[in-house]
DNA sequence: CTGAAAGCGCTTACAG
DNA sequence: CTGAAAGCGCTTACAG
């Protein structure tokens, strides 16, 4: 038997602590807190101690009585994209510099996203962010319902009633239709990711619209199921297999363009981008990869991660604006999978 | 101003629920715990008006008392390699189907090991297990000095005194070794990852080792640096502009892998596998792709997952046996990227 | 500026 | 099988 939670040391308290400085525990807890009135050189003295001897507060025992845990609940499900690995760390390394933490909880078939929210106001979080889940908000009402604030990345509530940040995902489904239709195409193909996802509706409401607006109505579809490889490959499949095949593909993300790509080269013996032209979303880093030089819209992940950290920490602190949806343009970075059309 | 923590609605007590229930508390707290005697019809009328009520207990206040919180504690550092996503979601997937949740924190430049360690030991986590960082101790040796248990993914601790689950790097090297020389390779180079990672130096070990056994020590190494694509293409540079070109290249994991194929192929106009062999290491997603479809041993994830969830559970449960390194066999998968060498 | 005391929401011997 | 009471490690009015 290795060391069992019973036979572990226990840590030093407040009360030892006290105990060794001969002071009242109420002032040592003030030492702790910065804006408690207490004597400067009492508190460098507690602090001091405190170091020497390896104390740090009980948090759990101070969130009892504050009510407050200064943990931050982050609920994450589909990540098959590569960015949200990204944004999880980044977020929380922002976060824990503030002094908060964040208790990873991830909703899929078998926990739902409602489900997993329910957890996390067990522990009493601070604040729960959601990574880009489906659009359900069962989850967000369940918050809302115990007074949690809820923040969105990547994502927006369908009530607005909840702060998002987000990428301007319609938008950048506009200026792909731009691109491709000043490129000279017209006739175009979405690929599409999981159908439901908000990243996936925007992309294609803002691709879809700014086609119709000019006049090009030629755009076939495919039918959505993830985000994954394997999905990319079995929409390209069905668009490029039409007898009015597109001349050019835009794809609901990365990781599906570069599986259009891969199959419009490999089973339908199409050049890229001579014969057909592809774009995806995100710029993920295997976009930038030679090997692929993807053209996509670029999302601006480190000013999206600062913003969320930032609003996050306010929600928390109970000191944020009304809820907002922030959504940030995107950039159109052209590489070598686009161009227009042979004819 | 939206919702602040203050003027949240309190979740519900214990105490409200008795006294609802006309019960003591006493009783009420026993119909939430498995071992606890208490009358059958009791208890299942205490656990429907809780699900009524949405009474959950409160996991602090239980923690306090017990000294058991249910959390895990993760660890993470370097998380460029994307089967660390992965192995993430899937082991928070597992312990939350067994009533444990995880608090995320990741170590960095900022924010050391051992630091990332001291707030998880501050909350009291049960466990602490750490993904694949570099072979410092500190944050080992500060779990251990807490009573903490502790667990390696994809990692050992150089004491030997903690567990740990990670696949067979050194083995896996030897096997590349042997591929690489049975295929007729004589000029080999190793292009390293991050140096102090104790999978670069294993599989690296494996490699030189077994080529040393078979009599081939003409084998040139890379200056590693990170686990990035950026860092595969300027140790490929490095092996590949050298009088002694090597024809087959081991490289310390996939990334590192495809890059090399990009800068033979696209710097040094060099074929692969014709002119040049390259194999990588992990089998991450993206190396099946046919545009890529690299050789590479392949780790057995799951298994790894699986067996990290189960030993994870037992320590936290204090069931777990002594402490063993578990080593897993990858398993070698060629695909287009070996060959043997022109001559 | 400091201390004694009450209390946060639970669990668990101890009686009955 | 159930209840009254003590206590987990803190914080924070309230006095002094």
């Amino acid at each position: 038997m290795s060391d069992s939670p019973n036979d572990a040391p226990q840590p030093m308290t407040i009360i030892e602590l006290a105990k060794e400085l001969g002071m009242s525990r109420s002032t040592v807890s003030r030492a702790f807190h910065e804006h408690a009135v207490i004597n400067r050189e009492t508190r460098e003295k507690i602090l001091k101690r405190a170091n020497e001897l390896g104390f740090q507060p009980n948090p759990l025992a101070r969130g009892l009585i504050t009510k407050s845990t200064r943990i931050v609940g982050l609920v994450v499900s589909d990540i098959t994209n590569p960015f949200y690995p990204e944004v999880m760390t980044k977020l929380t390394e922002r976060l824990q510099a503030e002094g908060f933490h964040v208790m990873l909880v991830v909703a899929n078939a078998t926990r739902s996203e409602e489900e997993a929210v329910r957890v996390l106001l067990s522990y009493r979080t601070d604040i729960v962010v959601m990574l880009a889940t489906t659009l359900s908000s069962a989850g967000a009402a369940a918050c809302r319902a115990a007074g949690t604030p809820v923040l969105f990345f990547n994502r927006y509530s369908t009530e607005g009633q909840s702060h998002a940040v987000t990428c301007d995902n319609e938008l950048g489904g506009r200026v792909v239709a731009d691109c491709l239709i000043d490129l000279g195409h017209r006739r175009l193909g979405f690929i599409a990711g999981k159908p439901d996802a908000s990243t996936n509706v925007d992309r294609r409401n803002g691709f879809l619209t700014r086609c119709r607006e000019r006049g090009i109505d030629v755009v076939a579809e495919s039918n959505g199921v993830t985000f994954s490889y394997e999905a990319g490959g079995i929409g390209a499949r069905q668009l490029l297999s039409r007898p009015d095949r597109p001349t050019a593909l835009f794809c609901a993300n990365d990781i599906l363009a570069v599986a259009a790509v891969d199959v419009a080269q490999r089973e339908f013996g199409l050049k890229v981008p001579d014969d057909v032209s592809v774009v995806g979303f995100d710029d993920i880093g295997i976009a930038s990869w030679p090997s692929h030089a993807l053209t996509t819209v670029r999302q601006p992940i480190p000013t999206m991660i600062d913003l969320t950290a930032d609003l996050t920490l306010a929600l928390a602190r109970g000191t944020a604006r009304e809820p907002a949806i922030i959504r940030l343009p995107g950039t159109l970075i052209e590489r070598s999978t686009t161009k227009g059309p042979r004819s």
